[in-house]
Order: C-alpha cells, then sequence, then structure tokens
DNA sequence: ACCCAGGGTCATA
DNA sequence: TATGACCATGGG
C-alpha cells in the first residue's frame, strides 16, 4: 500500500503546510467544528468575531447567550446547530478538567469522549485529536475518500473506521506518525482546492492534466 | 443560476 | 446498515 509514497508526490509539489491555523489549541477545536461541511474562509470570519467578542476561550464562550453566539458565527453557516455543537463541546472540555486532564487520557479514551458530545463526529473528533491534542490518528474525509479511490487503493464508500484503520496500519512504522499525519491530510485538502477545483475543475482527484500525483506516479512507473 | 465547502443528526426502511 | 432531509453562508 502505497500511501507514504503519494503523501511524499503531494509533498514535493505542495510543501509544508503547518497546519492546524489556530493560535491555542481550543481555537483548533472550534474551528474544527465551525468548519463542518463549510468553505475555512467563511470559518475565519466567525474566529474573528469571537475573538473580537471577548476572547476564544470555553468559559467566555459559555457567558455568550445562545441567540448572539450564533450571530457571532453566523458566516460559517449552519449557525444555529453549530452555536449548539460549540456549547456542547466547551461544557464537554471543562467537565473533563480542561486541556491538561484530558490530554492525560490515552488517546482510544479521549475519543470516545469526544464522539459522546452531540455534534462531534468521526472527522472532527479526529482533527482535534490530532492537530490540538498532537495523537497519531489519520483523518478520513470527502476528499481522502476521492483521492484514494481514484487511486485504486481504497473503493472509497468504506465505513469511517475501516479507511481509518487501514491507513493507520499501513504507515505503522514511520517514524513520527503525527507530523505525517498532520502533513498528510492537509496536503489532501491543499491538493483538492489548489489544484482539482481551481486548476483543473475536476471537482476532486481526476488525475488529469499537469495533477502532480499522476505526474509523479506516470515518473516512477516509466523507470 | 448552480454547485460546493476542511460534517453530523435524526427519522425512516 | 443505509439512504434522505435538514441545517445555511459565501465564493466560484
Amino acid at each position: 500500500m502505497p500511501f507514504k509514497l503519494i503523501h511524499d508526490l503531494l509533498f514535493a509539489e505542495y510543501g509544508h503546510q503547518n497546519w492546524w491555523p489556530g493560535e491555542t489549541p481550543f481555537e483548533i477545536m472550534a474551528g474544527a467544528v465551525l468548519t463542518q461541511n463549510t468553505a475555512w474562509t467563511n470559518v475565519e470570519k466567525a474566529i474573528g468575531n469571537l475573538k473580537a467578542r471577548g476572547g476564544l476561550e470555553p468559559d467566555s464562550l459559555l457567558r455568550i447567550p445562545r441567540h448572539e453566539l450564533a450571530e457571532l458565527i453566523r458566516p460559517s453557516g449552519y449557525y444555529n446547530v453549530k452555536a449548539e455543537r460549540l456549547r456542547n463541546y466547551c461544557q464537554w472540555y471543562l467537565e473533563g478538567g480542561g486541556f491538561d486532564a484530558l490530554d492525560r487520557l490515552d488517546t482510544p479514551v479521549l475519543r470516545e469522549g469526544l464522539l459522546s458530545v452531540k455534534g462531534i463526529g468521526p472527522e472532527t473528533a479526529d482533527d482535534i485529536l490530532l492537530y490540538a491534542f498532537e495523537r497519531p490518528v489519520f483523518v478520513i474525509d470527502a476528499y481522502t475518500r476521492r483521492l484514494f479511490s481514484r487511486l485504486d487503493l481504497i473503493k472509497g464508500d468504506e465505513p469511517y473506521e475501516d479507511l481509518r484503520s487501514t491507513v493507520e496500519s499501513s504507515l505503522s512504522d514511520v517514524p513520527d506518525r503525527v507530523a505525517l499525519f498532520n502533513e498528510y491530510h492537509a496536503l489532501i485538502v491543499v491538493h483538492a482546492k489548489d489544484f482539482c477545483r481551481k486548476r483543473s475543475r475536476c471537482g476532486g482527484c481526476c488525475l488529469d492534466g499537469h495533477c502532480p500525483v499522476a505526474a509523479g506516479l506516470a515518473r516512477i512507473s516509466h523507470g
């Protein structure tokens, strides 16, 4: 399973992405909720509003009335459901004792805790685990399914946990898995945005034209 | 005007 | 288990 190879091709093309954008772990967590099915440019506006309102921290955020919180995050879309999801998350986060206490939990336990929050599904949980808690968890999103499916590494419609397990197993022996998974997911998203959508307009990883992944694979197979 | 975005929940079969 | 409706703004 050449998952490592695909990462290397993407990295050669796009370089370091230094994700996740955000100054604190909690800002990363809030961003993970706000970006659900939403363009990041919209999330930036919502985060800007939250910062201007009084600091992007769980306790200050919980003090904002529900309706006002929804107004602040309006640009990120789904603002009513996301306002509740943010509140749910903050309550779980504070009840769990904050970052240091939660960070002492083993990854599977912490993951179950995240998934117990209404509004935190598998992808958002893994975003938080990887980018805020720096755990070696591979994030599966729609881009990842499309890319690996186009490369015939997977079918594409497998359940989330099956894919996560497949990829994590095949990369279990690399030295720094946190750094690799961090970079890999970022590269897949950036490739989808910068090349597939903007340049190729293929709707995601068509491997046509000047696609760096297709070019790299062709280069290798030709000797 | 249409399509999609760094998803998840809930009802239904 | 697996679809479908629903949530909603903003950029291409």
